[in-house]
DNA sequence: TTAACACGACACCAAATGGTATCTATTTTG
DNA sequence: CAAAATAGATACCATTTGGTGTCGTGTTAA
């Protein structure tokens, strides 16, 4: 059995902290990380790291696996489609705004 | 001149309050508001929106304008581009997961 | 079987967050 | 000019956040 939690939390919310969006990219690139792997990367104590995973295990980026003495942490990035969901209606905003700011930038050239 | 500020704020956080996604949406779609019409569309104070709006400057999502004596606030989404960019790198994780999920289920059938 | 390890669960704390009400400055309107 | 509108500034408050240390429980290793 796979630990999914019942995505409590934000989304938004959950990748708002430097350290948690950190925890992900350790967590994409090593495929599944127990805590004590994880807590040597960053400045703070064990417990303060295994809140950050709990906070991200609560909005379903991680999933947990128990293998003996340890519990093993995968990522889930299927949630971050939210995020993708959202900002895809601003992209076409920002397209718009970069043919704005290169207008700018020709126009200062003159 | 435009009321552009020096981009303090950390993006990631600005865009995690409900609130302040719903003030960019309405940005989005009117172009250019004052506080007072922005107030109507929250449960709250027009201290608590004045005070999101100043986040969402400080972030430089919104930049602002002084004409008599309203400013007008206009939606700047080019900072949005960062969070674009931080999700590019796991967009093509949860296309594969949709792969690994699938086979997860079929071992868990056998 | 006992010692060390991994980690969750608490209790605790300072600082940040999200809200309020109030005061002040400026600009418009009657 | 006086009064109303718009909004920034400030003081204040309850709650949340992000960290700490400690304890208890299950698991492996000597």
């Amino acid at each position: 059995m796979m630990g999914a939690v019942a995505q409590t939390r934000d989304v938004y919310y959950a990748v708002a902290d430097p350290t948690r969006r950190a925890i992900i990219r350790l967590l994409a690139d090593a495929e599944e990380l127990p805590l004590n792997r994880l807590t040597p990367h960053f400045a703070m104590g064990r417990t303060a790291v295994s809140k950050h995973l709990t906070i991200l295990k609560e909005a379903g980026l991680v999933s947990e696996r128990k293998v003996g003495r340890e519990t093993r942490n995968r990522l889930n990035p299927a949630p971050l489609k939210e995020l993708q969901d959202w900002l895809s209606y601003y992209e076409i905003f920002w397209k718009q705004n970069m043919v704005r700011l290169d207008q700018l930038l020709k126009e200062e050239q003159e």
